[in-house]
DNA sequence: TGAAATGTTGGGGCG
DNA sequence: ACGCCCCAACATTTC
């Protein structure tokens, strides 16, 4: 064993389980975990107000597990180059591990980190802890990366699947500890509480990742196929926050669903395909990474997009007028999160119905998802758009009305996220604007009023988007 | 990982 | 009994 530490730098890597970077450094001898918060590296895309609230409360649960190891986690805030060099100075450090982050600005920041570092004479080592497949790997016959999601996955399933890293058993100390921050200093939390809905949906930390996962496996993996589009149950396994602050491996979902039994079932594999989704999203930013802002399609450049700036405080807000639009937009500012199918059913209204940029969408969402991640979510929106890889064709355009009653056919979502409509019964509440006056007053609701009218007359808006798209082709 | 428009078919009402 | 029309129900195509 090295006398000197080795500093392993957790970013979205917060667990202990298979982690090749805690690893490496643990086989080395003494370690020192450290985190540095220092958003303005990471560009316009520094992480939104959800995500920090996330990343504070996956920080103590993370520092409480190192502690159990006999571990604990320095935390600074101030440029990583700035913090990494004062605890080597400080600590003797003879390196520093890390796993890899794959959105553009970190790419490059931590190259030049690694330079830095290494100019020092530091020793610098580098894992893939985020991912199944490293980007770059993963290319078609004529040596580019793909652009079709069925083609990249099954090139995928034919790699040989990740190994899992083991997990230490103790997590060995240096012989004294360099400075750390409290972790209110970094100031994740917001000033305002507006907290409370997330709260009460979510749990950060590894601990919390195991139990959904198990619980996911155990029952709604089954009917995955079906229950991830049914809004008001909402089957899908809510693993995607932790998984995108590395609470939880790709690798050990990936291994829990494939030795469940069900290895072939359909809704198995459906359920590793969106698994698969969020591969082919970090292997197209990895490509593509000016895709965060700019359409993957040249031809969208030329996009006659609307800048209402009222309609989408409209859509913002849940203030539509069409109750699927309303509830799920609510239920994100509220829980921080939205069901997939209600994800894109209200993508396609900002893009389609009310023509605002996908970006606008995009950072809506940044902000305010609790599983924001720039790879998923840039795809998403692109796909939404029509202007992305495997994109969504610019004629398919959802009704929201049709998607309500096929996905939400009781109303219960509606009525949880729009309580003002509870009273209309489930034919109407799709579209109250249709429902007959006595129906409206014996609901009690005024249109205009207690519930917005329609921001747009669904046809006319199908209308005025294909005429739209038709400009561009 | 749509929806709407258009086309086709076949059962039943009716003269 | 027969032909005609209407129109669901389903299929195909178009956006």
């Amino acid at each position: 064993m090295k006398q000197r530490p080795t500093i392993v730098w957790f970013r979205n890597d917060l667990r202990v389980e298979d982690n090749p970077a805690l690893r490496a450094a643990v086989d080395r001898g003494a370690v020192i975990p450290v985190f540095v918060w220092s958003p303005a590296e990471e560009g316009k895309w520094s992480p939104g107000g959800a995500s920090r609230w996330w990343l504070h409360h996956s920080i103590i649960s993370f520092d409480d597990r190192l502690r159990k190891l006999g571990s604990r986690l320095i935390l600074r805030d101030e440029p990583s180059l700035v913090a990494l060099r004062s605890i080597i100075k400080s600590t003797k450090a003879q390196g520093v591990f890390w796993n890899r982050r794959y959105e553009p600005a970190i790419i490059k920041r931590d190259a030049q980190i690694a330079e830095q570092l290494r100019a020092d004479d530091i020793e610098v080592k580098t894992f893939n802890g985020g991912l199944l497949f490293e980007p770059g790997s993963i290319l078609n016959k004529s040596g580019g990366p793909f652009q079709v999601f069925t083609a990249f996955w099954k090139t995928c399933l034919r790699q040989p699947p990740p190994q899992r890293t083991p997990t230490p058993q103790t997590i060995p100390a240096p012989k004294s500890w360099p400075r750390s921050q409290n972790l209110k200093s970094l100031q994740l939390e917001p000033v305002i509480d507006w907290s409370a809905g997330i709260r009460d949906a979510w749990r950060p930390g590894s601990e919390e990742a195991q139990k959904r996962l198990r619980k996911f496996v155990k029952g709604p993996l089954s009917n995955y196929e079906v229950g991830r589009n049914q809004i008001d149950i909402d089957g899908s396994s809510r693993l995607s926050p932790h998984l995108h602050f590395g609470e939880i491996s790709s690798g050990q979902v990936w291994r829990a669903v494939m030795k469940s039994g069900a290895a072939t079932k359909k809704s198995t594999q459906v359920f590793l395909a969106e698994i698969g989704w969020r591969e082919f999203a970090h292997h197209l930013l990895y490509h593509f990474p000016e895709t965060t802002d700019q359409p993957l399609r040249d031809s969208f450049k030329r996009f006659p997009w609307s800048h209402d700036a009222r309609a989408l405080r409209c859509w913002q807000t849940g203030k539509t007028g069409y109750p699927i639009i309303d509830a799920a937009m609510r239920d994100l500012w509220s829980s921080g999160f939205m069901p997939n199918r209600a994800r894109m059913i209200v993508a396609s209204f900002l893009t389609k119905h009310l023509l605002i940029p996908w970006q606008e969408g995009a950072k809506w969402f940044w902000d305010t998802l609790v599983d924001a991640d720039l790879a998923s979510n840039t795809l998403g929106w692109q796909w939404t758009a029509g202007c992305g890889a495997d994109a969504a064709p610019y004629f398919r355009i959802f009704n929201p009305i049709l998607q309500a009653q096929k996905f939400d056919p009781n109303g219960a979502y509606i009525r949880r996220w729009v309580p003002e409509l509870e009273a209309l019964p489930t034919p109407w509440i799709f579209k109250p604007w249709e429902a007959p006056a006595k129906i409206m007053r014996s609901a009690n609701i005024r249109l205009g009023e207690d519930y917005p009218e329609p921001i747009v007359d669904h046809t006319e808006a199908r209308t005025a988007a294909l005429s739209a798209y038709d400009s561009i082709r």
